[in-house]
DNA sequence: GCGTCCACTGTAACCGTTTACAGCGCCGCC
DNA sequence: GGCGGCGCTGTAAACGGTTACAGTGGACGC
């Protein structure tokens, strides 16, 4: 039923050797049998089987993409810019996330195995880190959101840009600034938490723990926290939640709880996700530059894959350039807008790299 | 380098033949033997080879996606919700998306032969028809948002919603009522005109050309659009959208022209993307289950490859039940918020079956 | 005339699994 | 004692390609 090389070569009176030559132009072939074997694969319908290729080649044209549990804006944009950067490298993406598990993981990173040339992989709990002595031996791996021993990855400035906003909070005259906390058990929120405190900490501005309210990243979860912040002894007049949708959760509590934004209450996120440009008031937030994030490593998946392509991205025999640390720290930018009140710069542009995002279909 | 099932063989002194029955559970095996496999196994690190298992198998518990070239939250809900259900039958997903062209996707469709057990497809373009010649024989198929000869489709009620949207606006009162068409090519743009068009057919309301304004599906043109509309001899009192991108564009632009939504132009965007409500003022729109149609994809796909799990998805020798036909039409509902006027409920939360989709992370 | 080289083509090994088939030892039964 | 059956194991043939190697025949230089 379905057409092999073999048929081809039969059809065209030649070996396989020859049919595997003419459509790889692999090797010298006689112009007539070219033709003759090209005629033949169009005829039948030809198309080669990718496994078996990438079976002796080893060679698939394919990154491995294993994401934890966790669904929102955010990981669409990562998700968008890998692929974006995956196809213009001529790679397909493996796409395994929704792991809630760290034993799921490790299955779904086994499953891997001979599927990919490479793998991006984001670890969800500050547990999960056994799982990385189940990589896959051969493929290249880039890993997301944590720095862990010796393998190349990619992180957010978490504590610097937590601490700039609330710096920000801070010097628009805001004492009292409370704070959603993300998932416990998650690196990136532990950062966050650490900025915010940084920042009250230089400004010896004190802080309280009835300030520090536990979220778990979810829009839910940050209009649940609001109750607490404004049941607080002393109410504070800011809210810097660790991430944009609990931020908008937290819009959402404060107009049922008639609280105005901001004239009563500043409210800040972070991550920036597309939509907080378009929540009322527009949401300040710290600007990730998230698809950025996916393309990077992307970027560096194909120096590793391909070192003889992108001499620039190699640690020369001196000098290490910064492209080439294992570790690479993407900075954050704040963008100010009107829910924290304060010089809202109207709607802070993104950067240039972002553009494009905005296209949607249908 | 990397190790084999050879040498796990090898190391606990048996064939492959015994090593893979071990590990398969596959065939019977003297316990003390499957534990000498096993813990060489175990101690070598040995994780199967995916693609040399699938070769002969057949099996690659990988479905490909092919998306055309058009990002946007429409798309990240859609793949959401594939992924979602794939993984819920512990399927990857083999992700090629933004082809700009029909040559490029062709050149996508082929190269997953081999590597996917079934294939979900979406369209771009009304020329692109002819790819579906070149689909891999073997793969079952779904089609997303296109009926296009027998294959199994899944598709908007786009003329059903826009019709309905529209009425919703006559019976507002509205009498003239523009449209920012969507992408010219493009089928669902087609339809939703015919569908606005209908509307105003039914309630004997004249249309005119000067309000059917093309656009191109994204925000920028949105915005674009409305300046065309603004300048109409008659100017429209309401705008319909072909989709939310174009309606927000559309939303900004009016702004930035002093025209008040909704008191002086009601406005209706199609496709209720999460970010239709919280846009300001929340966006009416017509609500289609976008990450429902990823899973029901999933799900038709899964009755394909698996008939004798899923007998109710069958077409029995008599009746064909609903559930088979094989183009299903998504139907779509109302979701009336503030951007229109009338008598906003507020705003209407979404089907359960989109629930959680506001988690997010970090 | 003969050796060399080159363009072209075929044979067969190999990639890492699964699995049909066969072999072996042992038990129990006629 | 022969024999069928069973439990366990190994051998080898696939799966569908790529590619090293070994021809073949003709052109060409000496």
């Amino acid at each position: 039923m379905t057409v092999t090389i073999r048929d081809v070569a039969r059809d065209a009176k030649v070996s396989v050797a020859t049919v595997s030559r003419v459509l790889n132009a692999s090797g010298p072939v006689h112009p007539t049998t070219s033709a003759r074997v090209r005629e033949a694969a169009e005829r039948l319908r030809y198309v080669p089987h990718g496994g078996a290729r990438s079976l002796v080649t080893s060679e698939t044209y394919t990154l491995g993409v294993v994401l934890p549990d966790i669904y929102g804006e955010f990981f669409s944009e990562v998700i968008r810019g890998l692929d974006a950067a995956a196809r213009g490298h001529g790679y397909h993406l493996l796409l395994s996330s929704a792991h809630a598990s760290p034993a799921e993981m490790k299955a779904a990173l086994r499953s891997m195995r001979g599927r990919v040339d490479g793998l991006v992989v984001m670890l969800p709990d500050l547990d999960a880190l056994e799982l990385l002595a189940h990589l896959p031996d051969g493929a290249p791996v880039v890993l997301l959101n944590r720095a862990v021993g010796q393998f190349p990855a990619l992180t957010i400035d978490n504590h610097g840009g937590a601490r700039a906003m609330v710096r920000h909070l801070l010097a628009l005259g805001h004492r009292r600034i409370g704070t959603i906390v993300g998932a416990e058990s998650n690196a990136d929120a532990g950062e966050r938490l650490r900025g915010y405190r940084a920042a009250l900490a230089e400004a010896a501005v004190p802080r309280r723990a009835e300030w520090e309210v536990r979220g778990d990243f979810t829009e839910a979860g940050g209009h649940a926290a609001v109750g607490a912040l404004l049941a607080a002894a002393e109410r504070p007049t800011a809210i810097f939640a660790a991430n944009d949708a609990m931020a908008i959760g937290a819009l959402s509590a404060l107009r049922e709880a008639g609280v105005r934004v901001p004239h009563e209450m500043a409210v800040a996120g972070f991550d920036d996700i597309p939509m907080a440009r378009y929540v009322d008031p527009p949401l300040s937030s710290v600007h990730v530059p998230i698809a950025r994030l996916g393309t990077r490593a992307v970027e560096r998946l194909m120096a590793m894959l391909h070192p003889e392509l992108h001499p620039e991205l190699q640690s020369g025999p001196g000098v290490a350039s910064p492209m080439v640390s294992r570790h690479e720290k993407c900075a954050t930018t704040l963008v100010i807008r009107r829910s924290c009140g304060g010089r809202a710069s109207g709607d802070a542009v993104p950067p240039a790299s972002e553009a494009g995002r905005d296209a949607t279909f249908p």
